[in-house]
DNA sequence: CTTAAATGTGTGCACTGTCAACATTATAAT
DNA sequence: ATTATAATGTTGACAGTGCACACATTTAAG
């Protein structure tokens, strides 16, 4: 006993393609599966999404949303705390989701900035991430505070970037010596020691 | 006056390739596209690449070859400089042809262990980066070499992922406050200067 | 010289994003 | 309450895709 108007397809869209997402990959994801995976008409997705860009920035928008939420778990007094919290929980997350981490930070969305809700989430992030680096630094010089920003953004980003290379890799490439497999395996083994040195630096 | 064989398909196929995806980005990039491009029937170019992902392949170890030149070229005896230079070019050529690096550091290719001179040419860009390390830190421990060593990778890697995020933003984004957009714009404005404090830290 | 391997073409299948025409339902205006 | 309109659904079509198959032509090996 189904009306034609399905009543909350959108939402119902979205948490499907973000499973579909997650587990088959975003290139996987194709608006027909979807609508039917969600047992509609195989355009009815874009009476919600003008264009699969759209599908994939709301994707990456909900992505955000939950790496913010993870990342603000930690509300410790001590600020080294927080921020190492941080970046274990994120690089975490690039590496549970990697599909959906692709989508956030890869070339699906030529220009995010396109989509406010998307830019919204993620300045929402930054800021929050800005924040913990500011605690923890003790700067005031607000350049230097977004340098430091950026700049340990971008080592944890580049570095989730390297760990999903080494996911993978089938497990007897690790015996190739001389390979940045090995040495980014080294660091994998000991990432919690790794992230502590690191921070240490900032 | 066109034979039947058409002698040397594969490399010119490949730079085919090479070409087009730089210009449209690897997602535009089709196999009968490529056929058409090089005047040969759309099943053509299976005679030389199995599937797509191998093709992919193919562009991406032209990619980390054409990197590793790049970062070869200075050579003096001042090791900060060599490295220095080598970070230049790096970023460099992940803004400029960011399609392609995308092609290498991306999901395109799922495990790049499978194509051995994809994973080759990898190898040989790491062990000279490593090298390049090894000389300016004066350090022997190779287990320290290598954390280092892929420290500043993930670094240089994640810039160029932050940096390539604002190339696509239209410059307007860029007077909205508060923004990582603007973070990641000062230090593009100083590339250099960051690099140096940044080289300088390892 | 024959035969097998390599390299080309053509056809077909199942799939894709997107559009236009149409059906149904919910909502707002009278 | 009735009606116009907007929102949301369906069907069908188009051009493009990766790839598998059968077939043609050329090259190279025996």
């Amino acid at each position: 006993m189904k009306s034609y108007h399905h009543g909350n397809l959108k939402k119902e869209l979205l948490t499907c393609a973000l499973k579909m997402c997650e587990r088959d990959g975003y290139t996987k994801l194709s608006i027909r599966s979807l609508a039917k995976e969600s047992n509609v008409s195989q355009t009815a997705p874009y009476r919600h999404f003008k264009t699969k860009e759209e599908l994939y920035a709301a994707v990456a928008t909900e992505g955000f949303n939950k790496l913010y939420k993870v990342m603000s778990k930690s509300k410790s007094q001590d600020h080294k705390k927080n921020l190492i919290s941080s970046g274990k929980e994120y690089i975490n997350f690039g590496l549970k989701n990697s599909n959906t981490y692709d989508l956030m930070f890869g070339t699906a969305i030529a220009d995010f900035t396109k989509y406010p809700t998307l830019f919204i989430s993620a300045n929402k992030l930054y800021q929050h991430f800005r924040s913990e680096v500011a605690n923890h630094s003790n700067e005031k010089d607000q350049d230097r505070i977004d340098e430091k920003s950026i700049d340990t953004w971008a080592k944890i980003h580049g570095l989730v970037g390297l760990l999903r290379k080494l996911q993978a890799v089938p497990s007897k490439v690790l015996k190739i010596p001389d390979t940045p497999i090995v040495a980014i395996n080294k660091i994998s083994k000991d990432l919690d020691g790794y992230l502590e040195r690191f921070i240490e630096k900032i």
